[in-house]
DNA sequence: GTAGTTAGTGATTGAGTACTAACTTACTGT
DNA sequence: ACAGTAAGTTAGTACTCAATCACTAACTAC
């Protein structure tokens, strides 16, 4: 048994937590199996967050907090198709190394509904905040381009799909991704 | 109480079921839901049914069938510009009319990992199959042009977070959207 | 009208699950 | 050494939910 400080501890849970949620959303994951995965008892969880919302909830902002990070630093210094291409070379490592941040983010869209079918509407405005977070993130380094933004994140959203269903890499619905990921913002002739 | 038969009363159950999971994905939503939707006890389901993933597997693949056949007839006998823009006021036209069935599609694509872990292989089968057609349904008419598919099934995930997320009509996070549905395909200048 | 079939219900069960309460074990400062 | 505190566990409760079983009500063919 390894102890560790309270803060520490939740920093793992949110991290099984993402994993877990990212798998079965919010419903069909069990706190048990978080804390198998952590490596903790079941009701020790119940200590360090109040209840399973605020792990999920937890989890999902930090998931959030975590993408905008990475366009922001992938896009420092730079702008135009220079920022474009390293967000998108930044966003082809996560979908590489930590799919899980994107199964994740899609749940937590999902989880809105159901949210707010239960009377919590706190949650889709946090959610929709992330999202306008994100949104002006990319905005800022693509020349403020309305157009181009948009473009960009309806792109990530297919690939958050396409990771979803299970289409392995080489795959000919990857195609047009890449595709489209060396040819945009390419001057035209 | 109205009797019907067998197969009449699995189609209410298809549609009650195509609404209950939109909102709460498979593990959010009882059977108990579904039952109260369609005005029926709920162990008659399972007369119906074999199972609970039985009516979610067939409110998938209706979902499916039915979108690729509202993208075949808006652009059947039109190619290229114009089928583009039929199948984008199509879809504009579910977004507003069943916004469920968005929603009932995105829960699909992520129940395909969920499935996977239990073992089920073949529903993440069906699923790709079915996102297969679909993209060759919209493949065809936009003149066989990988980048201009990938794009159209792109701006369709967007709306489809977008709807999930709970953002209003009007909201300037769909600004872009319209925009690209005006301007795209346009000869430029 | 009655035998056979099809549509549908009520009661129940067994497994799983979020959360609580009471207790134990390890670290820390004095 | 030992008191206090912070980390963690075991046992248990109240509840939900998919699925089964035994039964009833309505339609249909003869």
């Amino acid at each position: 048994m390894v102890r560790m400080s309270a803060e520490e501890r939740r920093e793992s849970v949110i991290r099984a937590a993402t994993a877990e949620f990212a798998r079965g959303g919010y419903y069909g994951t069990s706190t048990e199996a978080i804390a198998k995965r952590v490596g903790v008892s079941q009701p020790y969880l119940f200590r360090l967050f109040p209840g399973k919302k605020a792990i999920f909830l937890a989890a999902a902002e930090r998931c959030i907090e975590d993408t905008i990070r990475t366009f922001s630093e992938a896009a420092e210094g730079l702008e135009g198709e220079e920022a474009l291409h390293a967000m998108a070379d930044a966003y082809t490592r996560v979908i590489a190394e930590q799919p899980e941040r994107l199964m994740m983010q899609m749940q937590t869209y999902l989880a809105v509904a159901a949210a707010e079918q239960e009377g919590d509407h706190e949650f889709g405005e946090a959610v929709r905040a992330g999202w306008m977070r994100l949104w002006d993130t990319v905005h800022l380094p693509l020349g403020a381009d309305i157009g181009e933004t948009t473009t960009f994140m309806a792109y990530g959203m297919l690939i958050n799909c396409l990771v979803a269903m299970g289409f392995p890499p080489g795959h000919r619905v990857w195609e047009g991704v890449y595709e489209s990921a060396r040819t945009k913002g390419r001057p035209e002739h």
